[in-house]
DNA sequence: GTGAAAGCGCTAACAG
DNA sequence: CTGTTAGCGCTTTCAC
């Protein structure tokens, strides 16, 4: 048995020495096994085994001048950089009332970790790994690690993104407000919540609504906004009576929102621009000691897990969050094989979830 | 302005032509500026904007031997590969009534989320990377690319594991079974299943409680279990008297075992392995027109998202999930800087979260 | 303080 | 089919 420094990982080198052949053939009995003779191969994999032989990806980057990595960038909370200290068990475990207060933990993170599955599938089916960053200071310096980047719009400034599209690929997830020369793929944000109103207005006939909109400056609660408006402009419901409030996209807030909007005067449907605001908005209802949907009906957008265990189960827009993320990879990857075709502008289909805050029928 | 290939990403030797000095100098400036004249910083700083230039991580990694990335294992779900062919909108928007159904997505995700949150900060803080990998066949390829993996216990066998640990520093995440000479991080589940027990009956006084288990398989499972009987033990209730039934984590499986469970008698207190059995039992609940806290109480386990808006909402033990992820990238890290010392076992402590499913007084 | 040169582990011509 | 060899981009002695 061939000795090697103990504590360093084994290279072809060593391969090649123990299987008595050189670092040629070890390379191709790896990447092209039909290339080297069967006897051989066997030899190779034998000692590849006796090893435990592991490439080097830094090695293989480097000769082939890509990294068979994706990178995936998330936006920032404010608070994650909290909470990370570990506390080791003392034994004593502490008790908290909770009731009425909530755990903090917003509804964003669901909606990442899928997308970031699907991003992560994708990658996979394409032999290649994902790497997580999430957007903090100036650091992206993990554009040196990658082939390409998904980039939540949010995470990056315009001026980021710019830079390093001039580097790799690039494809913006879910911005519609995307550069039109860099790829996107985004979901149809405007015929969802269309499509809610639509069903309230069309379909059960309901001609006051108010909404429950997002922070001024999110993209996303732009074109929802603009959908809602749009659709009822369709059906000819009188702009003026329409009433209309911005919450933050969190629940505390939108409770709070809401609450104001119900003081004023109870409208039959309250449409949310995402489900957490909704599931504020179902604070201050029940609150306020109204019944949903027998007083208000309530609609929120997203299709996250928390809507569909509220009571009553929230009226929802699910995104394809899954698919989204592998649809970017895709993009990365189609981007690679051909960089000089035209930029991609992806739109992926959604789904109203009718469920009992505003059912199917009245 | 110096030339060079267009398309190619520019190198240290664009930088040091541009700037006037040798590659080594760029490096320098780059890696510890105080070893080079304020001069020379400036002028290789000027070229590394001018050019764009980002330092190759591969190459890096081949001459530091070390690529400044840790890796992620996370679980594979049997859907995992469903759902992401991106559908692209065609402008039609399915309407599906999900009365009484639910989308399908577990509680699960959300806590492997919060777990790669914490992680990824942590890696950050340390100026490394992280790469994430969802278990699947046997492609665990990952570990040519990372200085050190951290694993969920069930996302890799335990043969696996012995081999990557051969190469690289592992560790455990939350997985108590941990081979005892592989570092591991994990929560203090029993503790915590005994502070429920201690509330149910030493606060409460109840002594009729049930137990609704997880997978039969489920090392968190078994640790939980046991800290309930234990408990239990303590306060001198009769083993015999005491029901319970396993269950597969799952919120729908759940729910039929506590039907049964309730068809037989019902119990004035059913603590659940975790949040999603919880839902579950709730479901059951409701539908056999039974009452929490009044005529039953429920209590989970993990603190998911969802288990704050049910209706009530869930009594629970909440696991310090960042933390976990956090404290995961710690370990890899003080295990890199010392290989030698002992394996390290480190347990976090939970906390009880009493919601109305049962109250912190009667 | 700076430059020259030798690798890091692997791939891919190019010969044989 | 297999071996030799020249890099891939960067870090790091070792001289100067």
């Amino acid at each position: 048995m061939a000795k090697r420094k103990v504590g360093a990982a084994p290279t072809v080198y060593d391969v090649a020495g123990s299987a008595g052949v050189s670092i040629a053939t070890v390379s191709r009995a790896i990447r092209s096994p039909d290339s080297v003779t069967p006897a051989t191969r066997e030899r190779v994999e034998e000692a590849i085994q006796r090893l435990g032989y592991v490439p080097s990806a830094s090695a293989r980057a480097l000769a082939d001048r890509r990294t068979g990595a994706y990178g995936l960038l998330l936006p920032g909370f404010d608070d994650i950089e909290d909470a990370v200290e570990p506390v080791p068990s003392d034994g004593a475990v502490r008790i908290t009332d909770d009731r009425g207060s909530r755990s903090p933990v917003g509804g964003a993170p669901l909606y990442f970790d899928e997308v970031l599955r699907g991003a992560e599938v994708e990658a996979w089916r394409h032999g290649s790994a994902l790497l997580v960053a999430v957007r903090r200071g100036q650091r992206q310096d993990i554009s040196g690690r990658v082939d390409g980047l998904a980039v939540f719009g949010r995470a990056m400034s315009e001026e980021a993104i710019g830079q390093v599209a001039r580097r790799m690929p690039v494809v913006l997830i879910a911005d519609e407000q995307a550069a039109p020369e860099i790829d996107s793929v985004s979901v149809d944000n405007a015929r969802g919540m269309r499509a809610v109103v639509e069903h309230v207005v069309g379909v059960l006939g309901i001609r006051d609504l108010a909404y429950l909109a997002g922070p001024k400056d999110s993209p996303d609660d732009a074109v929802r906004r603009h959908g809602f408006a749009e659709a009822l402009a369709a059906h000819g419901v009188d702009r003026r009576r329409l009433r209309m409030r911005h919450g933050d996209f969190g629940r505390a807030r939108a409770a709070a929102v809401a609450a104001e909007l119900l003081a004023e005067r109870v409208p039959r449907a309250l449409l949310c621009a995402n489900d957490q605001s909704a599931l504020g908005a179902l604070d201050a209802i029940h609150a306020a000691g109204l019944r949903v949907p027998e007083d208000i009906l309530v609609t929120g957008f997203d299709g996250i897990e928390a809507g569909g265990y509220a009571s009553p189960p929230i009226t929802t827009v699910r995104q394809p969050m899954r698919a989204l993320g592998g649809a970017a990879i895709r993009a990365l990857e189609a981007r690679i094989a051909d960089p000089t075709a035209p930029p991609q502008h992806l739109t992926l289909s959604v789904e109203v979830l009718l469920r009992e805050s505003c059912p199917p029928t009245l």
